[in-house]
RNA sequence: GGAGAGGUGGCAGAGUGGUCUAUUGCGACGGUCUUGAAAACCGUAGGGGGUGCAAGCCCUCCGGGGGUUCGAAUCCCUCCCUCUCCGCCA
């Protein structure tokens, strides 16, 4: 949510910002609204001081049984009625006319974005690892889960359809293993406080971190009204909502792993096929609470809190950052991790870590304030996976897969799967 | 799911239509006193918005939203949340 104080103060630059995004300005438009709803507010108050001040005058005329003083005062105050009425409801109307169009403008991109218009345009700012070289033809990850007799898209269709799987045996351990894993890692090693919150939000809630009013149609709803989070990212950075925090204890840092819902609704023919792209994924999400001097450095130690769980999977990787026409709606800069999928000849993202500055601390309403200083600011919010477990399964099974069909189960996931070193097939 | 009680400033807790510009206490901050502290005493305080160079002035906020009224913390409607009891339940 952009602040239209900073807008009319500065309605170039915002535009300029817009640009970059490939939108058209809106600072005109914005700040006509801006303009008659100050107006409507001006006149409404001037009415209000007036009945307020004709208001006490009654009370004290009535204190003084002088009903006659009052009736008068009555039938004066009473010409300001309709007036007031009036102005209300103009000025609830006009201010939702502001609101409902500054919740759907993205963020303005930093300075550090590169330009571009869509992915194509994204700069590899980092790459680790190299491709493992195989003596034989690699095969795509469902293959190889499908040969080993635990990945079963078949049935996961007939109980659920389209986008959903089945995962047996070692690879339904696998999963867990993963997540334990990096859960353990972000924890252990980086600090992260460990988090259980709720799957299903409010409406406020996912207004909040900027999934509502604009991308609904890619949620899913209950019958009871709440939303199935997309991300934990929806749970974890509203938990600071509606507060004012000290600044001496940011940043704050939290980890959660859940699964995740998507609807999908503009994927229609992209990764039909096994366990890219599905309505219910697992996830270990990274959260950060920060305060604006923090958050671009948070960012980057954040990324490489994410990076590290691949490098210690030994699976090849790069790090991109994208530019102004691909990153997401709330974002002001991310970085996207790629890992190297042999299976598919590809590059695939298994990890997106962004920072919104405080984009949605506006619409969530959290902020924070040092010991010494008199107002309170926003927070600065940041997330990023690390990683999507199902995307990083899929990136085991392709990378540590065998010409006899079998997969190695990489070191450091075999104290979780109970001293497991290959999975092989029936 | 049923019945009931509630939601007021950092916290506790008054306030059932008009000098509410929200009582009081605790805590906080500033000061007086003191070698220093405590105590006592005096004083200051919130959020959002409009306007103004500024000092200031004005509007709004008593869980959210709407309504009644000249006037609402107070009355009405609605939603949310908390607590108690009952029912069901991993």
């Amino acid at each position: 949510m952009h602040d239209i104080k900073a807008i009319r103060d500065n309605p170039l630059a915002f535009d300029a910002g817009l640009a970059r995004r490939g939108l058209a300005p809106l600072s005109v438009s914005l700040l006509a609204l801006d303009e008659q709803k100050r107006e409507t507010m001006q006149k409404l108050q001037d009415a209000q001081s007036r009945r307020n001040a004709l208001s006490k005058e009654i009370g004290m005329a009535m204190g003084k049984k002088d009903v006659a003083l009052a009736d008068k005062l009555k039938a004066e105050v009473a010409g300001l009625k309709d007036a007031i009425t009036q102005g209300e409801e103009q000025e609830r109307v006009q201010t939702k006319a502001l609101n409902d169009a500054l919740a759907v403008i993205p963020n303005i991109p930093l300075a550090t974005v590169p330009d571009g218009k869509s992915e194509h345009d994204n700069v590899e700012v980092r790459i680790w690892g190299e491709k493992p070289v195989k003596n034989f033809e690699p095969q795509q990850h469902f293959d190889i889960g499908e040969g080993l007799g635990l990945m079963d898209f078949e049935i996961a269709s007939k109980l659920s359809g389209a986008r959903f799987v089945v995962l047996k045996g070692a690879l339904a351990r696998m999963e867990r293993a993963l997540a334990q894993f990096m859960i353990n890692l972000h924890t252990d090693e980086f600090g992260y406080s460990e988090t259980y919150a709720p799957y299903m939000l409010r409406e406020e809630a996912m207004y909040g971190v900027g999934q509502l009013p604009k991308f609904e149609e890619d949620l899913f709803k209950t019958t009871s009204g709440h939303y199935l989070i997309p991300t934990a990212e929806a749970s974890l950075t509203n938990l600071v909502r509606e507060q004012v925090l000290d600044e001496a204890k940011l940043p704050i840092r939290m980890t959660a792993y859940t699964p995740c819902f998507r609807a999908e609704a503009g994927a229609a023919g992209r990764d039909t096929r096994g366990m890219i792209r599905q309505h219910q994924f697992s996830k270990v999400e990274l959260v950060s609470i920060t305060t604006p001097e923090q958050s671009d450095a948070e960012h980057e130690r954040m990324t490489g809190c994410a990076e590290e769980v691949l490098k210690r999977l030994n699976l090849h990787y790069r790090t991109i950052v994208l530019c102004t026409g691909d990153m997401g709606f709330g974002s002001r800069k991310t970085y996207d991790i790629e890992v190297w999928l042999p299976g598919q000849n590809a590059y695939r993202e298994i990890s997106s870590c962004s920072q919104f500055g405080e984009f949605q601390a506006r619409r969530m309403d959290a902020r924070c304030k040092a010991a010494e200083a008199k107002q309170a600011r926003y927070v600065h919010t940041l997330n990023g996976s690390a990683l999507a477990v199902g995307r990083t399964m899929v990136a085991v099974l392709e990378n540590y897969q065998n010409d006899d069909g079998s997969v190695t189960i990489p070191e450091v996931l075999r104290p979780y799967m109970g001293g497991m070193t290959v999975i092989k097939r029936p």
